[in-house]
DNA sequence: GCGACAG
DNA sequence: ATCTTGTCGC
């Protein structure tokens, strides 16, 4: 049968979900033809942060919501399942949605115009890394930033704090890399669903606030990592 | 066989 | 990601 990119297929919510790693990559042959990298946003009043934690077998996954204007943190949700995939290198959305969009599900507030995930959004080797396949779930602008490399070249990145050049697979511009410290680790910007690789960047540098990461995403990493040792006592 | 490999 | 103590530095 493959994969089942029909309605209800790529969500994990009609109970349908790869078994196996070479089932998952069927999938993202599938899913990628559907992903959009490309435009703006536009009017942006609302962006959302995500991650997930792990806790042996468990995964908790957290999202957060701003007002992308003033930085207020408006609400925030969180789920926990068991994992359902392993991880491995190319299919970590398959680990990682799942709960991602059950957090998604129970988030209360305005829907959010941006949505930024922590990973790969085409920086992918099937352009079907975590922002890209969460954004089209969500059928939301997302983008993918990430604290390594996964797939791409690009050329040396000056010292200089807020230095970016294009991140290329082949010659397409798949996203950017961008030194967010003078002398620190970049970070690794690309598009999810329906938004650009350059608008991809321009978000990212407004959501920056001194830190190595935007904020969106660095404060859900740590309030899932407290929601996490908040539940081991029970 | 060896290196690379998001979280 | 997670397992884990102290330690170097601003």
């Amino acid at each position: 049968m493959g994969p089942d990119p029909g309605p209800g297929g790529p969500f994990g919510l009609a109970g349908t979900w790869p078994r196996s790693p070479a089932e998952a990559v069927l999938w993202q042959e599938a899913l990628a033809a559907r992903i959009q990298p490309e435009g703006d946003p536009g009017p942006v009043c609302y962006v959302a942060g995500c991650d997930v934690a792990y806790r042996g077998e468990w995964a908790y996954g957290v999202v957060l919501l701003f007002e992308y204007a003033t930085g207020r943190l408006l609400s925030h949700s969180w789920a926990r399942e068991r994992a359902r995939f392993p991880y491995v290198p190319g299919l970590l959305s398959f680990r990682e949605v799942p709960v991602l969009l059950e957090a998604f599900f129970r988030l209360e507030g305005p829907e959010p115009d941006l949505v930024l995930c922590d990973g790969q959004g085409i920086a992918h080797p099937r352009r079907m890394g975590l922002a890209a396949h969460l954004g089209l779930c969500l059928d939301r602008p997302s983008i993918g930033v990430a604290k390594s490399r996964l797939w791409g070249e690009h050329d040396p990145l000056p010292e200089q704090a807020l230095s970016a050049c294009p991140l290329r697979d082949r010659g397409e511009v798949i996203g950017y890399v961008l030194r967010t410290r003078a002398r620190g680790r970049p970070i690794y910007i690309s598009p999810g669903h329906r938004i650009g690789p350059e608008a991809a960047l321009r978000y990212v540098l407004t959501l920056l606030d001194g830190h190595r990461l935007p904020y969106p995403t660095r404060l859900a990493d740590r309030f899932a990592r407290t929601r996490l040792s908040q539940e081991e006592g029970r």
